[in-house]
DNA sequence: CGAATGTCAGGTCGACTGACATAG
DNA sequence: CCTATGTCAGTCAACCTGACATTC
């Protein structure tokens, strides 16, 4: 006996997406896990690989994260070899951080497992509701981070 | 200059849910903070009041929240007088929980500030899309539940 | 004897605040 | 002078674990 939810949750969209969200943190966390990380030091990669180096706050503009948590991420990554971080000579206030090859080849094997995660957590619906769902949501985020 | 998230994450859902929720967290936040409020609290009451009484347990498993956490925002509720807490006679490990006349007031008035923040966050959408949303995500949330 | 319930102590992660030194 | 950057200390909500006494 499992019992449902109120209808009123299952109507109610913010509540909808924090379950969806969890069902999603625990597939992505329990693949990360596996090799010791968190869901932000994968974002952290897949920012660098695809856009270069850049500054510790451009990257948390970019990826919608708190200077301080981003700090404490890069350290860890750094401490790993994943990424490097040295002094940018033209403003020096900056960090600028650089994705190592250790950092492309352990991206590389993250990013399956997270794609493993991504069809588990998307079962139950066929190609184009999946692609119906990411372009709605995506519509969300992109005017939530426009407006902050 | 703000930034945009590489497009690797824009097309990956877990990403996306995890932010949606995000703005959706603070939408809701917000208003239930103004009332001295969490999430866990509106959504016990509206539990109890579409449903009516329950144990803690019950409850637990049909809002898929934790049996500690159960405890502690019940404490909080009662401590309030928003809902009533008794043994339950026929078995006797049960809570009882209630919601009362103050319970069902506060609950008016926290679900219209919730309704208020379902508009800002689905703002970019149309009708036919929320509804749209609403239905992709119940999907996704009930396999997952139902699952666990 | 299990198994379920309520409770508590404690851990972790992620979002967030406030402060500070350094650099522009 | 004000602002941006990186860093640190610390708060908070939510998720989760493990334990325990009580009751079925």
């Amino acid at each position: 006996m499992q019992g449902r939810p109120p209808a009123r949750l299952t109507r109610l969209p913010s509540w909808l997406l924090s379950q969806a969200a969890l069902a999603g943190h625990r597939a992505v966390n329990e693949q990360l896990a596996a090799a010791g990380m968190r869901r932000h030091h994968f974002t952290i990669l897949v920012a660098l690989e695809e856009d270069g180096p850049a500054s510790q706050a451009d990257l948390g503009r970019r990826l919608w994260m708190d200077r301080s948590d981003m700090a404490a991420a890069v350290a860890e990554l750094e401490g790993e070899g994943l990424v490097s971080r040295r002094r940018d000579e033209r403003d020096r206030r900056r960090n600028v951080v650089a994705i190592t090859p250790a950092g492309r080849a352990r991206l590389a094997r993250l990013a399956e497992r997270v794609d493993a995660a991504q069809r588990l957590l998307l079962e139950p619906l066929t190609d184009a509701e999946r692609r119906e769902l990411v372009g709605l949501l995506r519509r969300v985020v992109e005017h939530h981070q426009a407006a902050a």
